[in-house]
DNA sequence: TGAACATATGAACAACTATTCATATGTTCA
DNA sequence: TGAACATATGAATAGTTGTTCATATGTTCA
């Protein structure tokens, strides 16, 4: 008699339609997929990101050049780069001394827009 | 004479390709505007955060079904939903004690769907 | 070869954030 | 009215992350 109290106790979740709860759980996608997509959304999370992206939107360019434009110090763009390459946006090629880098998705630029579309509506 | 070489190194910034800089500086966006998107990215950088809007695609949902639905517990999702109406991005209507929870943009779904294409390219 | 330069990287620190716990608010209904 | 319930909120904490500093790597060219 105890036994029921002390399970519902322990579990402490209350569904209040059962119906919607599993119906949507079953549509759910995949649980890796949702981790990686809040993954990629965090990469465009951050200020310094969204600005190289956006620039990189009109021409490749190279670490340095970002900098200037950014006006922040070379080590600080070449992590972001690094980040931006770990999830695929960007890619590189090596001139001499001089590394350029260049967009690598076609969908970022989409999602930008959306994005836009979203924050001018309010 | 010495001045020269003080401003240089007071300076730091080397700019390779002035032209270049010189002309994505000129078609930056606001750099308020980058900020929201960057802050509206943030949000969805979350995969709490994403569970929830996923499973408000299929339909509205209150409170605690979303908490079972994520086996999480009613104050998390709480903080995220509060999250989520500050980006106006969700909104909710108050049925007696429960409170029902809604899409509140048209745009969601299209950056997820470009986002899912970006993880499914590679 | 070695000096000069462009970029990359590791460590450290400060700032931010998601979750939990405890509790407050607001609503229903007996 | 007050007990029961759904939700909201503030404080605290643990984990994450962006930038800086110092330095390493890799390339050119004299």
């Amino acid at each position: 008699m105890g036994d029921d109290k002390a399970k519902i106790d322990s579990c402490e979740i209350n569904i209040i339609h059962e119906d919607i709860v599993k119906r949507i759980s079953e549509n759910m996608p995949d649980e890796n997929l949702l981790y990686d997509m809040a993954d990629l959304f965090r990469v465009f999370g951050d200020s310094t990101r969204v600005k190289i992206l956006h620039a990189l939107f009109e021409s490749e360019m190279c670490v340095c050049d970002i900098a200037a434009l950014l006006n922040m110090n070379q080590s600080a763009i070449s992590h972001q780069l690094r980040v931006l390459k770990g999830s695929r946006l960007v890619k590189n090629r090596r001139d001499g001394k001089v590394v350029y880098y260049s967009l690598d998705d076609e969908h970022v630029k989409h999602i930008f827009d959306q994005a836009m579309a979203h924050l001018k509506h309010k």
